[in-house]
DNA sequence: TGTTAGCACTCACTCAATTGGAGTGCTAAT
DNA sequence: ATTAGCACTCCAATTGAGTGAGTGCTAACA
């Protein structure tokens, strides 16, 4: 795993200094490193060897006769070999979820929330994108003479509905038939693959009362299709707060407003979805970040699944020297959890 | 209107300092004012006066030789001088609403975001509390073997639903029989009329299949009851960093955690229900805010109706020198439209 | 040749003293 | 009743000395 340029006592003087940073949030000296580590070294030759260090490119100095901290370079180091390192232990999350299974929204509100309360970070979950999810249950009903509630089913008890503005009255009949019509039609289907052409094919097929008819479809088209990209739940982001490094006025607010602002954080999860590796699980280290607010921070994503096909994500936004540790194992418990949950969710629907 | 304890010389000196440290955010001194208003004064003599204004509990000094800021008292008199007089010119809103009444939950968070936007305050918004609120239509249909859907509409087509997980398949009859009784036993009336007595009767009704349906029953029950106290829609918190008395770590994150956990808004928004003057508007300065966190602030508060009994609240936040005119025109404008909205709303479901 | 001790130097940070200015309160004159 | 003038207060910004943590370099050492 060592780079050739690192010999195996830079890597531990390396460790040792981000180890501290990680804990204080201040700049660690040679002194320091020579006292807190097992390797009986003098201040002196940890100097040198943290002049090599800082020639390379791992860690930096705020201001000349300052100690060193951790560069980007630095910490994607650690990072890399933290992760590779530790697989093991699985740390026991609360079991609260399972039996809150019945509302996709609140699960993920409150998944949102208990990550922000154990990790003391900003959290982020996305719900599971709908496009490649399978359709369930369509159901039109009559609330009353001028309005049809359409309701909708996904796979995982995704739940959207919409009310639609008729002119006339539909009969009891004509309802039971277009219910027919569409659950015979679009169950089992993805949104995906629910478009235009078939929409037109189902239009035939409806017939006579083509105009209501052909409006209630497109209502429903609508309802499935629409607004799922907007669901994103946050929480705990004023936990930046607790990082003296994030928490002046200008950072602070341009962090809150991004998180505020939930679209352009989407683009985040949704990126992090594509380039997954083998666990799963993205580390974005300061200006990897691709949101520009976010370059002081690092960013831990990972993506859970349902069925087939890469769905939801969840984040977790710190400041640069966060607990990757603790972050990695409390997120990767927690995706194992989810995917399971779903998984089974899924199954049960068979 | 202008107290006995007040002249009209004092009244228009206040007038000034108030004004004048709205826009700036500074202490304002004596020579200022002298400057600034019409009343040719010179500054020694706006002294004496500020010196009474102060004796009077209308301003205050942040430190002796500082300029005067406005009291809690001093911000309280303007306002009420401002309401009473001020009500003419309603500004025009968009009207990007009217069209998109299908779902309460986007256009409040809408109303939420626009207003933030008018006023670079922070705002929430609650949904129509569901308490008085009539049932309009409930249906119950099977999604899969195991799980039955419900579904609530209430006037003002909120909708909601939950999946109810049931043991043993229901056949078709039984849901035919139960979507009957359900809609004739529940329809038009309130969640307040949903009482423990009224679900025994049910169940008594129900009959037969005691068990399963007992179940159902309680979990609708549940649906109707449950949730709808979380319902708080907020919009440009971040606004706050905009105001240097506000945007110190220590506050501003006090104020955002507030604004997260929505909870603890929702008693604000309550309070303000209940002891609404004629206008519908109230105004609570600094410490006669309900939230602690918010004594220096400003909160400006409207309920809107729907149909009969009071409904839901927007709410502004704001420093203490906000522009409580501009606040207040688009906060009486909003009310008015959304009552009207939900009004027509209203009559056409009738 | 790698390690260490020692020393001079740098730089941020703190604290106190200094200064300038804005603003007040009071008094005496109009 | 109003105003001009002056002494006084207090904040805010500036300065400068002192402190301490930390570095870089050199020379000695094993």
């Amino acid at each position: 795993m060592a780079d050739t340029e690192l010999d195996e006592r830079k890597v531990k003087i390396l460790n040792a200094i981000i180890k501290n940073y990680l804990e204080t949030g201040e700049p660690v000296g040679s002194r320091t490193i020579s006292k807190y580590t097992d390797l009986n070294l003098s201040s002196a030759t940890i100097r040198n060897e943290m002049s090599d260090l800082e020639d390379l490119g791992y860690i930096v100095q705020p201001h000349t006769s300052a100690g060193r901290i951790p560069s980007d370079k630095g910490y994607r180091f650690y990072v890399n070999n933290l992760i590779a390192e530790k697989d093991k232990e699985v740390s026991d999350m609360q079991e609260w979820m399972i039996e809150k299974t019945e509302k996709m929204e609140s699960l993920l509100k409150n998944v949102a929330k208990t990550l922000a309360n154990n990790t003391q970070y900003a959290t982020l979950v996305s719900a599971p994108s709908v496009v490649s999810n399978k359709l369930k249950f369509v159901q039109l009903s009559a609330v009353d003479e001028h309005q049809v509630l359409s309701v909708v089913v996904m796979d995982g008890n995704i739940v959207k509905n919409k009310i639609i503005n008729v002119e006339k009255p539909l009969d009891n009949e004509t309802m039971l038939k277009l219910n027919m019509l569409l659950n015979t039609n679009l169950n089992g289907l993805t949104v995906d693959q629910i478009n235009l052409a078939l929409i037109t094919k189902l239009k035939e097929q409806a017939g006579i009362h083509d105009e209501i008819i052909a409006q209630v479809l497109d209502t429903v088209a609508e309802t499935i299709t629409e607004g799922d990209d907007l669901q994103v739940y946050t929480s705990g982001a004023t936990n930046i707060f607790k990082y003296p490094e994030l928490a002046d006025s200008k950072k602070a607010s341009e962090l809150l407003d991004t998180f505020e602002e939930k679209q352009s954080l989407m683009e985040l999860l949704s990126d992090s979805t594509s380039e997954g590796d083998n666990t799963g699980i993205q580390v974005y280290i300061g200006d990897e970040s691709p949101i520009s607010t976010m370059k002081d921070c690092s960013i831990v994503t990972a993506t859970y699944e349902l069925g087939d096909g890469v769905k939801g994500t969840i984040g977790i936004v710190g400041p640069k020297r966060m607990d990757y540790e603790n972050v990695v194992d409390n997120i990767k418990s927690l995706k194992g959890q989810l995917d399971k949950l779903l998984k089974q969710e899924a199954d049960r629907n068979k």
